[in-house]
DNA sequence: AGGTAAAATGTTATCGTTAACATGATTGAG
DNA sequence: CTCAATCATGTTAACGATAACATTTTACCT
């Protein structure tokens, strides 16, 4: 039985607390709760014991001056409120735990410059990575290629900046944007409207690309007037539905494709608004298959996106940039799915 | 013009380099930073102007060293994927945000065990404090009262420890579930049954409270075999349901009242495959009002609870209790309003 | 017993920043 | 012109842990 004169130290217990305890050097401390190797059995059970007696918990902040490592990262979403998201922190959260990190929460609420601010603030607090998917009208790609040069690594999800050698995870966007487009061209539209993203992101350039590329190889007209930029929110693509339904009645589309889901649920309600029926009037459809999509009055028809996969990916992507040298930058591309249902007028 | 012999520094930037390259001490170099006056005018701009130069982030982790204060709070919930909790984030976020904090976010998927590793990997992190909504099958109250004894400030929000001088932001659950079930009562069910949550928290006891006060201060009869334990989950809620849609058709429940809505959704599911009509055959109600309880095919009646309003005040709470030692620990409860909808039988 | 290799423990310096105190430069009053 | 007060800057130590090196103790062999 060890005899503890000081259990209730003021503040934290340290090494120093349980050195001076029993008369050993801190750093005999130090090697005993490392378990690294030459300290007696006697005197590493003592101290271990002690430690537990005093509530000693190792101080992570001065590890990390030391080791330059703080098993932190940053994570930066825009939006929160997306089903998308939680479940692609979901995916972040299960491989960070298992691999002995932490992940600080960072919300950029659409907004590029809060978007720098918080990864400013990332930076000072030394985390070994960053994954961030970008504000809707983030621009300035050298904020990211400057960092990359640093030592803390970064990966963009769903949302990237492309073509400046940070790896990318996300999905097909492009050939799902192709693939959802042509099943509306399938079913005889023949004026199709897209609440195109914003920003010089990714998702929002290669679904217009994508959008554009099946009209032109299925020889449908594209109507300039019908590209409508919404960003990535519901208000968004109400508003931006309300400019296309203030079209004379034969300019309509009779057909739209949204950037995302929460944007077909705006355009939704803007539809609703003027009487309209989905999809007899008009057909919608969405991108990522936000978990509302398949309960609405229509379900929707969209993309689905594999969210906790994306998650999974670029958090163990980021964990091997950090961890070892030799990992090469990389695009990775997830399979994602057309999940046709109703508004798309396919299943009447 | 200054000019920097190495713009380059190996590794990060530190006061240091800085001051070697201005030939100053690093005190004055921090001094000029900080604002932190007697710092010449002139002295001060060549510092600041070769800071920015250089690339100069302050490290926090070596501020956090010396001051002991990480302006980083933690924040732990059971499961990321029910939408009252990603709600409660953006709550928590935006104060944590003005404050000029961040968090750290762990994730105990409903198990206690995991739930203590990230707290005690919270504490080593020196977090200034956390908010906690406890995992299903937490019990162990001296856990967090050790806590609370030291100087790391801990908030419980929704699911909360109660009784143990800690501070607790959540809703009228008791009372709420008394109205909610007296809405079923005043529908004229009679045999009502609830599906529990688990685990000493708060809201477990609390709507069980608030479902039997109701059944007895309206003389309605309780049935034991109508109260069953299903956790906080979608499986729970089915499995649970299960069990009364076994019972002989004539002690069957005429009504249900889940704990929580996605326990309502896995009922609703056990329901349906066992071929009965909500609310027709058995009426259904649920709380904390889920993205989804609206768009379900028969609309789910529930208690809505103000989810980014725990959010904010679980953070003020907190870091008031942080910044100010007079603070005291209180329990907050924020209002719930029942929401009927179809569920429950009364919008026929 | 003497000597040496191996094992156990201790000491010092460091990570980047800042509080506390110390020193040197400048100013102004008498 | 001298001396003290004020201002600007520098030095040292500390935050808590550990790597690198230094010292002491133990064990074992001849």
């Amino acid at each position: 039985m060890i005899e503890i004169r000081s259990l209730k130290v003021a503040g934290k217990v340290t090494l120093k607390h349980i050195a001076d305890e029993l008369g050993v050097s801190a750093m005999t401390v130090s090697r005993a709760l490392n378990n690294s190797g030459s300290v007696q059995g006697k005197t590493q059970e003592r101290i271990l014991e002690t430690a537990r007696q005093m509530g000693y918990r190792p101080n992570h902040i001065a590890k990390s001056l030391v080791s330059r490592r703080t098993y932190t990262l940053g994570v930066v979403i825009p939006e929160i409120s997306h089903s998308f998201f939680p479940e692609v922190i979901r995916g972040i959260e299960q491989v960070v735990y298992d691999k002995g990190y932490q992940i600080i929460l960072a919300h950029s609420s659409e907004d590029a410059v809060r978007e720098q601010e918080v990864v400013e603030m990332l930076l000072s607090k030394r985390v070994d990575g960053i994954m961030i998917s970008c504000s809707q009208n983030t621009e300035d790609a050298s904020f990211f290629e400057n960092i990359a040069k640093t030592d803390t690594r970064i990966v963009f999800f769903d949302r990237c900046i492309e073509d400046i050698g940070i790896s990318c995870i996300g999905v097909n966007d492009r050939n799902a944007a192709y693939k959802i487009t042509e099943h509306l061209i399938n079913l005889g539209k023949r004026r199709i409207a897209h609440l195109k993203g914003s920003g010089k992101v990714s998702i929002t350039k290669n679904r217009l690309l994508g959008f554009e590329e099946a009209l032109h190889q299925n020889r449908v007209n594209t109507f300039s007037e019908l590209i409508i930029e919404s960003g990535f929110q519901e208000k968004g693509g109400y508003e931006a539905m309300k400019i296309l339904l203030d079209l004379p009645t034969h300019k309509r589309p009779d057909a739209v494709f949204a950037v995302n889901d929460p944007v077909a649920f705006g355009a939704m309600e803007a539809i609703n608004e003027a009487g309209l029926r989905i999809p007899e009037d008009m057909a919608l459809v969405g991108f990522s298959d936000d978990i509302r999509s398949p309960l609405m009055s229509v379900p929707l028809t969209t993309i689905h996106q594999p969210a906790y996969d994306i998650g999974t990916k670029a958090a163990s992507k980021l964990i091997r940039l950090i961890e070892n040298d030799k990992e090469l930058q990389e695009k990775v591309m997830l399979i994602s799915t057309l999940k046709v249902r109703e508004s798309c007028g396919a299943n009447q």
